[in-house]
Formats: structure tokens, C-alpha cells, sequence
DNA sequence: TTCGCTACTGTTAGCGCTAACCTCGATGCA
DNA sequence: TGCATCGAGGTTAGCGCTAACAGTAGCGAA
């Protein structure tokens, strides 16, 4: 009994304040501790070990607080025991599937466990990134998952001062103070490419756009198969700083036309533009595979349905968000994981458009 | 030095606590406080009531707090306030564009007045959309941001019992006391129907999936536009509980087909399912329009894309999240909103599918 | 000179929880 | 019988911040 006067006779009613509720008007913990006749740690136990608690007194406790309408208040919580249950994750895009459906394996793993995400989007931006890491810092999270590793130098001085625990999902990290999950971008880019090369297509072209990281790299495995073969030229690779489109896709079709290229195949380095490269090129006239054959990358949904359909590349994204999620729990359960790198793989997928 | 004796000559070093930092080792404003020479409270000003310090002051506080890396405790913060400065918002689904695109805007307008955004998925689901609502409520968020109006009862208790102002977002309430943004849903189902039948359309057939409040407004617009025209016949209308997916939309043709169906123009509740639609009558060499008329809803990117083109009625969604959030945060500043209920129009499109 | 006022900065007292330690009675065992 | 042990609960003392009030200095007006 902290601060008032207490039940002894005399108590100066002046500053007896006994709060019955919060002053957002809500039921506290304690409300619920002298409903029941118990102490307010009693009821904090009864929620969150119920193992201490009996069980009997237990039902009361949970039903007391059921009828008052008691919300735990996390804010309380978190600052009282230094651990907030929250993750933040941050994605680049969330108009991108890719990502998404990441953030479904992530919620699927994390929330039934009691963790609950804050989810950032930088936009593609290290810059943006920076700023949101700054922001979720705020709230204390027990742990992060990135998307890839280019980071400023000052979000890389966030990220080794802070004490919780960090995934990295999507691409693979080499160092071994660092932990990730995905699978390796430039391995599909060379996938592809050798599809396209046994299927004997010699003229291939690539068109990279956003050009973040995990395009680059799928451009470095379109580049390294093609210089094996000794058919690779800069002239028939496109780099656009823009968003990933379907509209963009058919653009790329009329710029190609446009500029008399040559090639006999286009590695798109997105699903959503190969899709609009098909949907130009069924407009046009022009017979894919036959005059010129398009691959895609990703596997989205739509891309087993287009005339004809798409042949691509499979990441296994739900896959990456879950694994990543069960990899920081065990960090933050302070159990090292089964493997700090986690390399999931990817599916080719030949369709009718090579 | 967490529990260092401090300077003063005399100091009984037992009890004495200066903590220099908190558990977690991060800076706490105390820290920085007394590395500046003033008090927490002016430290705290210098970051939420800038103009209450002086600026020169201000600036040395900032500075100082950026090189010990401090970072605000939000936990701390929102317990002494009462104040969350987050905004719970609940979609029905993350992988449906149209929510998406709505999260967007919200997130344009909160950002940037330092508000965060909690995002949860209810798949559909009013019991879902509960649990979510308690688990959300744990962080006291100041305002609430709803899609549709489908509640559980023990939902509506933990809304009416809120203090914070609550936004339904997409359907549009009469309710006085309720707020509302979004557009009517039976509208655009009436619109596209009253389009089929000027194009001279007269067996028109409707296909609804997931069987939302949503989709249901857009079958009673269909069903109320063929009723006045006297040529609703409910055997052209097929009711499935599935997610909509260009697969299903796919797989409708089939059925239909299979079903010796007279429809001579289709309705489907979402653009993914026209889309699939539209793909399986090229496959299968149905002519669009002219065999059967396919005409969708929402406007998703690739429906300007596919051939034939997919006429569809496009939703203002991300001015529905946008205004959604700027209504929300006059009522968080405790000012009245111009409106209470605010109708965003429909934009229907017509083009080559119909 | 005194008052009132503005512009800053400080002191005090919690916000609603939980970690850490403590009490107390029941039990088991030598 | 004595004592360690355990299970079930309570006490105390904050977590790191901010609301509310309390100075204090400086300055112009009466």
C-alpha cells in the first residue's frame, strides 16, 4: 500500500487516492487484484506463469478481469520486465507479393507464440531504413528481421549497438557473426540462363530494374552463365531504376522494337514484367516462344495462367519468413539456432513461354 | 559504471544508485541529462516540446543524445502520457491488393505526424478480428482503424467500452455516431450491371466468392439492377465461400461450361477472378466479348493488361485509407471531422471484355 | 520600487506493471 | 523432533518517462 493514508482509523482523507482505474479510465491490474482479494502480482502471474498461480484461484482471477473488461497494459509490461514481445520487421515493398507473403510466414510463426510484428516499409531505401530502424528502436523490440543487407553506416551503428538479435532474410551472409535466411539470387539468375542456353537460345537479354540488391545479383548469375558460354553483351542488358510493372514490362517490349534489338530471349528479372512483356507481345503479334521467348522471376500467381505461361523461377518466400521468425525466437529464447545460415533453395519452373 | 559511489566525498556508497545506463545498456534521458547539466524533464522537452527550450540548449541536447546513441523508451513514454502515439488498423486480408494499396495511404498520412500503424489480418474473419482487436488493445492504441463493420458481439463490447475514436474504413455507416470513409459497394455492383444491360446483355450471370459484406453489397446491387429489369433468375448466380484467386476464376469457366450454362455476360466479384476467367476463355478459345462478356471489379493493375482488356469499376482505396487516417487524427486532436461519413465515389471502366 | 508577465528550467510524484526477494504453512525424511 | 524443501502467495522497489506545478531571472510598465 503505497501512498495512502491505509485503513487505520484516523487516515486524513484529504490525500487518499486509491485508484479504482487507470486514468484512461480502463481496469488495472490492480482493480483486478482487489475484486479478487489478492495482490496485484498474483494476477500479473496468473496471466503470464500460470504455473505459480493455483488453479482454482487462477479461474477466478481470469474471470474477474474478463467481466471488468481488463486489458493488460503492454506499455507497463514492457517497461517493467524490459521485454517488449515485439519484432520489427522491415520490407521493402509491400505492393511486391514476394514480400508479403514473407510477412505471412513471419505472422504464422511469430504470432501464435505471443510476439507480435512491426512492420516497416523502406521503399527499396537504405535511407528509409535508417529512419525506420530509428522509429521501431523506440519501441524496444526483442529482435529484427531485415530485408538484405545494404544498410547505411549509421543503421549498421544501430544494428551492432543494439543487444536484440537480428535476422536477415532473403539473401545469404557469409560472415559468421550473422545470421540469415534465404537463398542465393545469383544461383537463380544462373538457372535461368542455362535453361535458356540448353533450350538454344544465343541472343539473350536481361532487364534489370529497381535495381536493389538481389536483381543485381540475379544479373551477376545471368552474366557469369553467359560468359561461360562466351555469349555475353552489355548491349542487351537494361538497367531501369524504376519500379517493377506490368506496364513497365509491355514498355520494354515496344523499347526493344524500338531499338531493333536482337535478341532471341528476355530474362526479366520480375514475374510482373515478363507478364507485361507476354501481355504486349499477345497484343503485338508477336509468337512467344517462337520469335522470341521470355522468362520471369518469382513465380507469382498469375504467371501459370498467362498465354503462354511463364517460365520462371521459384523462391520459396513463405518459406524464408518462417524460417527466419523460428530462427529469432530461438535467439531470443537465448538458444543458439540449428544453423545461422539458413540457404532454402529455389525451384525452376519450365512453362510454354521458352 | 552502472553503480559507481559518485563524486561527492561523503556519499554512503551503500544504497547509492546512479544508474547510467538502463538494463537493457541502452542510454536512458537521465543519461543524458546529466551529461548535458540539466534535468530529464528539459531533455524530454527537447524532443516533444521543442519550443519550450531555449535553442541553443536544445541543440546541445540533441546532439549530445545522438553521440551516446540514445533512443526514446516508448514503453516509458506511453506509460507516463497515456498517450501510444500508434494506430491499430485491421484489414481483412494482405494479399489482396486493394488492402494493400489502403495501408498505403494510411501510412502516407500517420507517418509523417509521428504516428505508427499496427497492423494485424484478420483473414476474413469476425472471430479472428477479435482476438486481434484484445491482442491490440494491449497497447492502448489512440485510435482504431477498421474494415467493415462485421464485429462479434464481444467486439462491439470492447469498441463501445474504447475511448479512443475508431474509423470503419471501406463500407459507409448510416449510424450517426459511427465514422466512416469508403464507397458503396452496391452501387458498383449496380453500375456494372446497368452496363451489361445497356450493352444489351440480358442473361448476366454473377459470381461471388468469400461471401464478405462486400461482395454481398455488390450481388444485391446486381440482383436489385436485374430485378428492374425483370431478369434476375438466381440460377445464375453462384455463391462460393473460397478466396478469390485467378484459379478459381479459371476454374469458373470450366464449371460454367460444364453446367451448360446460358449466361452471355459474367460478373465476377474481383478483378483476379475475371483475370482467370478471361485466361481460361483464350485457352479454351472462347471469344471475349463476343461468345461471353466478362466483367470484373476493383481495378487491379494487370486488368488493363490482359486481352481483351477487363472492364471492372475501380475503388478508391488508397483515398479510402488516406482520408480514413486524416479523419482518425482530427478526432485523436480532439477536433471534429468535416464529415462522419464520406463517400469516395466509384470510377467504373469500361473496356474491351464487355 | 513594485508588480506583472514572459521565457525558461526544475522538482515531485506517479503511470501500471514485474523482478527479486520474502513469508508462511505443509510435507517429507532422517 | 528438527530441519530442509516446496508450493502458493505477498512486499518492496523500481522500469524510464512526463504531467503538473513550482520556481527564477529578466524586463517593461505603473
Amino acid at each position: 500500500m503505497t501512498t495512502h493514508g491505509d485503513d487505520q482509523a484516523a487516515a486524513p482523507a484529504v490525500k487518499t487516492r486509491k485508484p479504482r482505474s487507470s486514468r484512461t479510465g480502463r481496469a488495472t491490474m490492480a482493480d483486478v487484484a482487489e475484486r479478487v482479494g489478492v495482490s496485484a502480482i498474483t494476477v500479473s502471474r496468473a496471466f503470464k506463469r500460470p504455473e505459480l498461480v493455483a488453479p482454482d484461484l487462477r479461474r477466478r482471477i481470469l474471470d474477474t478481469a474478463q467481466s471488468m473488461g481488463y486489458v493488460p497494459n503492454q506499455a507497463a509490461s514492457a517497461l517493467a520486465s524490459a521485454r517488449s514481445m515485439t519484432v520489427a520487421v522491415l520490407i521493402p515493398s509491400m505492393t511486391n507479393m514476394v514480400f508479403v507473403e514473407t510477412l505471412a510466414g513471419i505472422h504464422d510463426m511469430l504470432l501464435p507464440r505471443g510476439y507480435r510484428a512491426l512492420i516497416g516499409v523502406t521503399h527499396y531505401s537504405p535511407e528509409e531504413e535508417e529512419r525506420l530502424i530509428r522509429t521501431y528502436l523506440q519501441f524496444q523490440p526483442d529482435g529484427l528481421l531485415l530485408t538484405g543487407t545494404d544498410h547505411t553506416a549509421v543503421a549498421r551503428t544501430y544494428l551492432s549497438a543494439l543487444s536484440s538479435p537480428t535476422v536477415h532474410m532473403m539473401e545469404l551472409l557469409d560472415d559468421p557473426d550473422s545470421l540469415s535466411v534465404g537463398c542465393s539470387q545469383e544461383e537463380g539468375g544462373r538457372l535461368m540462363t542455362t535453361h535458356l542456353l540448353a533450350r538454344g537460345y544465343r541472343r539473350i537479354g536481361f532487364v534489370a530494374v529497381q535495381l536493389d540488391p538481389r536483381t543485381l545479383a540475379r544479373l551477376d548469375g545471368y552474366r557469369h552463365a553467359l560468359e561461360e558460354a562466351g555469349l555475353y553483351d552489355e548491349a542487351r542488358v537494361w538497367r531501369l531504376p524504376d519500379r517493377s510493372s506490368i506496364q513497365l514490362g509491355a514498355a520494354m517490349i515496344d523499347r526493344l522494337r524500338a531499338e531493333n534489338s536482337d535478341c532471341d530471349a528476355v530474362f526479366f528479372c520480375n514475374d510482373d514484367l515478363a507478364q507485361g512483356a507476354l501481355f504486349q507481345c499477345q497484343r503485338l503479334g508477336i509468337r512467344v516462344p517462337q520469335q522470341l521467348a521470355i522468362a520471369g522471376f518469382n513465380d507469382l500467381p498469375a504467371s501459370a495462367w498467362t498465354t503462354p505461361t511463364l517460365t520462371t523461377v521459384a523462391t520459396p518466400r513463405y518459406a524464408i519468413g518462417r524460417n527466419a521468425a523460428a530462427m529469432l525466437l530461438d535467439l531470443m529464447d537465448g538458444r543458439e539456432p540449428p544453423q545461422r545460415r539458413l540457404d532454402l533453395g529455389l525451384t525452376f519452373i519450365a512453362r510454354e513461354s521458352t
